[in-house]
DNA sequence: CTGTTAGCGCCTTCAA
DNA sequence: TTGAAGGCGCTAACAG
């Protein structure tokens, strides 16, 4: 099923062909109909690789993310293919699994494939990669990371509007001991919202916490066996604020196995806000990024870019928290009263 | 960069540099490695749009999946772009979420990349669509459904194995209520599932029964609100087999929303082994079903069609239970014990 | 062993 | 408004 065999049916060139199905070039209203009609009597479907190979461009966009089984993720991909596909646009997924090899592997094929535009949204990329990408005049679109360029956005995240809310709210619940558990610190997405919140704390004149700082590896085991170390702690915490949501998870598992309560004992915070986080146990108050909303960003960066807009833009998304469960009243610290010996006192 | 430039930096024609590129036809050890040198140099990489272009495949492959946000298929994925790798092959992933345009509108495209084979793995699929692609000899692979034939595997899931199990722990452990919560029923691999339980409890002579089955939704939600109305029957079950692990999370929590506890009164199994299930509250026993395995499986199976293996195949892949916390002895029902009113019983 | 050449299916000037 | 023709980059005969 060729363009041809369909101008040989409408008794047109190609040319015709062609342009009727872009609507390019002027095609008199008559013929063209005469076309659609072989079209769909043939169900003529263009070649999308010829198409490809005479335009150099070949309407697919590359998605390359760190790890496809972090719920994350599956969100993000998730939305950032219903703009594609808006679009007319495929998207090829890559997972790096945080190896190197494999992510180099995988964005030389999407270059060999000529991908109009590729979404970075792992912070972890050798910086070699992206610039031989951004050689090439791909467009490019990070997650936090990336100084906006000719034909590179950014996507910027603030943090410290969710982590601020986190940090007040637990102020108010009177809890004065936050640990925080981080990703893994050679991770600097992690590292960003670590810095964020260690700003938010200087902020507010909140002495150093440097001893309630835990890194975790954004996994729920790696959460888990952080807020393992800290209950061990001489002095832990009333409250924990993790990196993200399995973390979190993590640490409402390992809270539990030491035989303490959440939120009476403590206090946990997440964030993301996936799915799985309003079903824990107990439900989790977490930071909000909205990942359609990211992935919409990301995606539209894109398409601004490859649709001529040279310059790079950066936009920025909130966070924001939302109260579930897992937060509570800090528990007053057993204090010995001295009750006045004599007196009813007033 | 083209072939061309290369074959005139190594002063040969482009026949002899895509010959020592393909390890096609014969080279002469010295100009291959001028050959060789030349592409180096030049950091040459050859289009795939051409290469698909005459060769009528494009070294992709598809990936169908329901819903990616189900923690079941980013493992699944992951695992089969393993496999495609390193057969040098890129996936094209796309996500029905149940919607019949939608998986239409990718398929299409899948067809016009000319994807050089395609796996479905969600049951819900129009068979017209399936046809298309088995019309144009594209290999598929299907999971469960799908009868072999000219290019078209299967695998299948030996879902009876698994549940034999759990139906035997559970019987051993003195449960003799054993509810089912389903997936949606009209989703063919929910009622493969469901079918697959019915049977082994006939097979064992348990008694039918229907009253202890109820419709899920294979989201978390759906096997809360099931697992609520089973637990207001009279006589309410004192084990729940749900249809996979997201189910199964939403009975947790609904058992242990109603005051009861997990498995003090009533034992929950769940189905996948999603990587969650270990940290659930308590921790999941479930038939475990490996998606690394149906995977690779899977796209294998495609490879195999691929490489001129017209006939298609079958597979089996077998389903076990994995012990953990959320089982436990059925609790003896409450039964008025009638002690003879003299005398010392013997 | 190596080069020449005819397409693969389509888009896009350039003429008519 | 339409058609003819030249590539896009590469592979695969077919000749030397």
């Amino acid at each position: 099923m060729t363009i041809e065999e369909v101008a040989k049916r409408a008794k047109v060139s190609i040319a015709t062909v062609s342009r009727t199905l872009h609507n390019s070039g002027a095609v008199s209203p008559a013929t063209a109909a005469r076309v659609r009609r072989a079209m769909e009597e043939l169900d003529y479907r263009p070649n999308t690789n010829a198409q490809s190979l005479v335009s150099g461009r070949s309407r697919m966009l590359g998605l390359v993310v760190s790890d496809i089984t972090n719920p994350f993720f599956p969100e993000l991909i998730r939305g950032f293919q219903d703009v594609a596909l808006q679009y007319g646009y495929d998207v090829l997924v890559s997972s790096t699994n945080y190896d190197n090899t494999r992510t180099t592997l995988c964005v030389r094929r999407m270059m060999d494939r000529k991908v109009d535009g590729v979404a970075i949204m792992t912070s972890e990329m050798d910086r070699s990669l992206t610039d031989q990408l951004a050689s090439r005049k791909v467009p490019l679109v990070f997650l936090d990371v990336g100084k906006v360029g000719k034909g590179v956005s950014n996507v910027k995240v603030d943090y410290a509007q969710g982590i601020a809310q986190a940090v007040d709210h637990l102020r108010a619940l009177g809890h004065n001991r936050i640990a925080f558990i981080s990703g893994p610190s050679n991770l600097k997405s992690a590292r960003v919202r670590r810095e964020a919140f260690l700003k938010c704390l200087s902020g507010r004149g909140i002495a150093e916490h440097s001893e309630l700082m835990e890194e975790g590896n954004h996994k729920i085991d790696g959460g888990l066996s952080a807020i393992t170390r800290l209950l061990q702690r001489q002095n832990p915490p009333t409250a924990v604020l993790a990196s993200n949501d399995l973390t979190a998870i993590g640490t409402l598992r390992g809270i539990r196995q030491v035989g303490l309560r959440v939120p009476e004992d403590v206090s946990v915070i997440g964030f993301d806000d996936i799915d799985m986080a309003q079903y824990t146990e107990p439900p989790l108050t977490t930071i909000r990024l909205l990942r359609s909303e990211l992935a919409s960003l990301a995606c539209n960066a894109l398409f601004q870019s490859i649709s001529g807009n040279v310059r790079g833009a950066e936009f920025t998304m909130g966070t924001h928290l939302i109260l579930r469960e897992s937060t509570g009243k800090a528990k007053t610290t057993r204090r010995v009263v001295i009750i006045p010996s004599s007196g009813t006192g007033l």
